[in-house]
DNA sequence: AACATCTTAAGACAACTTGTCTTTAATTGC
DNA sequence: GCAATTAAAGACAAGTTGTCTTAAGATGTT
């Protein structure tokens, strides 16, 4: 009943997300100045409605028993880039990856050294897999 | 100078590519029928509108030879889906499918078949490619 | 205790997107 | 020549996105 859309991240909020799957920990303030550089005047409080928002959307964790708070990744990359791929899979294939798969292999010009660690993945898996 | 982002469609949008895709040629008339059924007394516009988008896109072609006028695809579905799969790349693998491909592999789990299927792919590749 | 300083919380804001509808002008068949 | 359909243009509300402002709260220093 709650969450529709399995949710994604904006652009300005996937390159706060990416200096927290770096620094596994941070503050306000470190973030704003990893991104904004230069002038990071009043982008501290960019980045705190970007968190916020990534507060919302349950990708960061905030720490609130330290000052001042400390922010942390509550989702990985990974995650976010199979929602990204499952999102276009829904949209395209009826939700089934397997064509995405075809798709890339098919389209793709891939190098020996390429092909070979695919095939490896697709090796390896066998086993291990009930 | 002039397309920055390879541009995507919307759901909308999407919806009446889905159309053209199968009929391979439409009058806005069809389309409307077709994606609202029931009530199609204005959403004609709507199609008409967002066929207006599609073709600022370059996404649909129009023939204005007959009347009323013919669309068509102008891009392929496959062509679309490449353009998500090179998107999702861009924001969070600096642009290199493989790591999709990856991790794709790595993370599904697949049935016999469809692992035979991909490492067809993959040997069939090597050989008819330059 | 009073202060300057930083953080937090809340929300204002413009620009843009998206799906929808209205209106007006053009084209057709009878 | 008229009624009916289509084309063209754009109006519109609702939502998104990235940004900033303001006011209230916590902290350490003197």
């Amino acid at each position: 009943m709650s969450k529709s859309t399995p949710q994604d991240a904006t652009d300005a909020e996937l390159s706060v997300m990416k200096v927290l799957w770096q620094a596994k920990t941070a503050t306000v303030r470190a973030i704003a100045e990893e991104l904004y550089k230069d002038n990071a005047k009043s982008q501290h409080a960019t980045v705190q409605k970007l968190l916020d928002r990534l507060k919302a959307k349950g990708f960061v964790a905030r720490d609130k028993t330290v000052w001042p708070h400390l922010f942390r990744p509550a989702i990985q990359q990974d995650e976010l880039i199979d929602r990204r791929l499952q999102n276009t899979a829904d949209k395209f294939c009826g939700g089934s990856m397997q064509p995405l798969l075809t798709h890339l292999l098919r389209g793709r010009k891939l190098s020996k050294s390429e092909r070979a660690s695919l095939r490896k993945l697709l090796d390896g898996d066998e086993d291990g897999n009930a």
